[in-house]
DNA sequence: CTAATGTTTCAGAAATTTCTGAAACCTCAG
DNA sequence: CTGAGGTTTCAGAAATTTCTGAAACATTAG
């Protein structure tokens, strides 16, 4: 690998933090290049800055594009690929969110309804099915509360985030503000903390 | 494996799943049964069941204490270990965020941070720096949020998610009652959605 | 102490995943 | 059409991860 030092420490971090993710080795090595990157890259400079095969550098960026975490770009009077990782940190992140949802949630999500609509057959098997609603409820409930999430502008993202420990505050004063607590204040009000 | 078939249905999919997730097939299974399990199971029961090695379970069991999602109980004059997955879906997916954050994000944060008190040595590593602080300071800003959101009671945590998109016109409203922005609202006020 | 009953460890077998080099495959300029 | 410049595919090699059975290791009742 033929990195200047600080880079060196990403790119390899990123390479050991692959296993973790779900994404192998030379991805992470990839992505994390580019991501520092101050220019896009070919496939052949990742190639050799990496050191590793060209073939298997093809196939990372495949893989990336398949998560859309990569964008291809040209340069005039050139014809190879040029590769750039996005420049908007939030705008990873919620490509990175959306990806994981549609590959890690949304199977599970579907396997669950259809066990809902299955009529048990025994007493264990009611006990089952109604822990796979808790779970599908719950999920479904993340879920659409993420993606409402996703849909908020950075600068709006920032400042709830930046709300915090304030959200509670921010409920209260809305029940109060509004009166009777409406559709969005369904559970029970005297519920304590658990 | 022997069991019916919603319960197969679940264990087989949390199985599968377990390789997109970075927990092994086993492991994801034993999970499952455990989840939808009416009573505490010993080991041998969940082997019989599963149809996979002792050791093997012993081992699965091993990496799920770790991360805290089965609890261990005994039955009077029995000195078997019995293990359950928690009730409470809520408490569950908070311990799964939690573990997450610590061996997924964690040793990410603390590598930036390291990284960022070097001192570049060419226009290149400077533009690297420049880059790993904007991921730093994104993924400090969601740490640290997700850590508040935590807090929360169930109770609290699903009133605020019921209010979705509702969040929005709540900052909206707060910012005109309270008049001056606070340190809530650093961001610039101007800032354009991107 | 010894048996019985239970759990964990571990080295190697089996399975899976990753990586490589070579060949196949574009696409376009001339 | 041809060949230069580029990318992708693929079968097998290499590495890693998972799984197993056997042995080691508790713990407690008698």
């Amino acid at each position: 690998m033929d990195l200047p030092p600080l880079s060196q420490a990403f790119v390899l971090h990123f390479g050991e933090m692959g296993s973790r993710w779900g994404i192998n080795r030379t991805v992470g090595q990839i992505y994390a290049l580019l991501f520092i990157s101050a220019r896009p890259l070919t496939a052949d400079e990742i190639t050799d800055r990496l050191g590793v095969s060209r073939s298997n550098v093809s196939m990372g960026l495949k893989e990336l594009s398949s998560w859309r975490l990569v964008r291809l770009s040209h340069q005039p009077g050139d014809r190879r690929d040029f590769y750039t990782a996005p420049e908007d940190v939030w705008a990873i992140f919620k490509t990175l969110a959306e990806e994981r949802q549609r590959r890690e949630v949304d199977p599970t999500l579907s396997m669950l309804r259809d066990a809902l609509l299955d009529t048990p057959d025994s007493a264990e098997e009611r006990h089952a099915q109604a822990r796979m609603r808790e779970m599908h409820d719950l999920i479904e409930q993340l879920t659409d509360w993420f993606a409402e999430v996703r849909k908020l502008s950075p600068a709006t993202l920032e400042k709830l985030m930046a709300l915090g420990t304030t959200a509670t505050k921010l409920l209260d004063m809305k029940e109060r503000l509004l009166g009777s607590p409406d559709k969005t204040a369904t559970a029970e009000p005297a519920q304590e903390i658990r």
